[in-house]
DNA sequence: TCAGAGTACATGAGAGTTCAACTAAAATGA
DNA sequence: TCATTTTAGTTGAACTCTCATGTACTCTGA
């Protein structure tokens, strides 16, 4: 038997989706006028910034970031192209690939930083007390923890 | 001077990006599993549904669905090829468009419903305790009443 | 009553994502 | 050692989304 949801359970649900969606809109339109790109490119940025020696062998990046291997590749590639990552073959192993922040990568990073930030306390932190940023600390890590494996 | 998230906001921020991703793929794959559409596409359909004569103006539907216009339109040529929606002229207002669930668009959605209700429980309910529902629910609340002006 | 502004929706191009191959290089193990 | 399996990563096609633009209709006020 379906065990549906109740009129509580169904109003958090749809509260959840659409802030969920307001957040990722707010941000992927912030970082598209701002750097030109979108939210999960800037996330490949990150990590691989604060990577030692600001690279990364390809899966484990896509870990990190968030992504499969298959979008991580598209993606590397379309930042490849705008020079803020460059590809090198793995010498340890020979199917490697190894993504690397470019400088030019750094400085842009740099730049968009404080911008993406201010929008991600606009969109979330200020809403929110301190308590309720406590909470959703609790929540969304006991949900990663089970949906991870 | 750009206020940056401390070491407990980027973890909580983490999170919540993550669980947030985890939750919207699992959706969208059991959804493409079993009924072949994207997530966006079910909202649409669920929308029209509780709506009376299972029926809406694109513009209401574009916002109970939380979809901007152009999204909607697309999608919805797209459900209309598949004979689960139906486009009529409205006739109050010569610009406007009224989406019409069909009955086989109904019955995909009843037929559809038991299996995304239960991964909506495997994702986030069935992971939190009722009092972490009841705060997501007020935090969620909140957020959306912020982000939607 | 009619010109201009605003609204509703569609559409096309460009960009990102997914999924299913596909290539190439390890690892395995008989 | 050699065939098999597994792993790393790429690629192309199909699809969705966004953004800018276009079209048609309505509303406004002089």
């Amino acid at each position: 038997m379906t065990r549906w949801l109740d009129p509580d359970e169904q109003q958090t649900w749809r509260d959840f989706l659409a802030a969920g969606q307001l957040i990722n809109e707010a941000l992927d339109r912030q970082l598209q006028r701002e750097a030109g790109m979108p939210h999960t490119y800037y996330m490949i940025l990150v990590a691989l910034s604060e990577a030692p020696g600001r690279s990364m062998r390809m899966s484990e990046l896509a870990a990190r970031a968030q992504s499969s291997q298959s979008r991580l590749s598209h993606a590397v590639a379309r930042l490849e192209e705008r020079g803020w990552v460059r590809r090198e073959r793995c010498p340890a192993d020979g199917r490697g690939n190894i993504a690397v922040l470019t400088d030019e990568g750094f400085a842009t990073l740099a730049a968009t930083a404080p911008g993406h930030v201010e929008e991600v306390r606009r969109s979330l932190f200020d809403v929110l007390t301190r308590e309720q940023v406590r909470e959703l600390g609790a929540i969304c890590s006991a949900v990663r923890d089970t949906l991870e494996r």
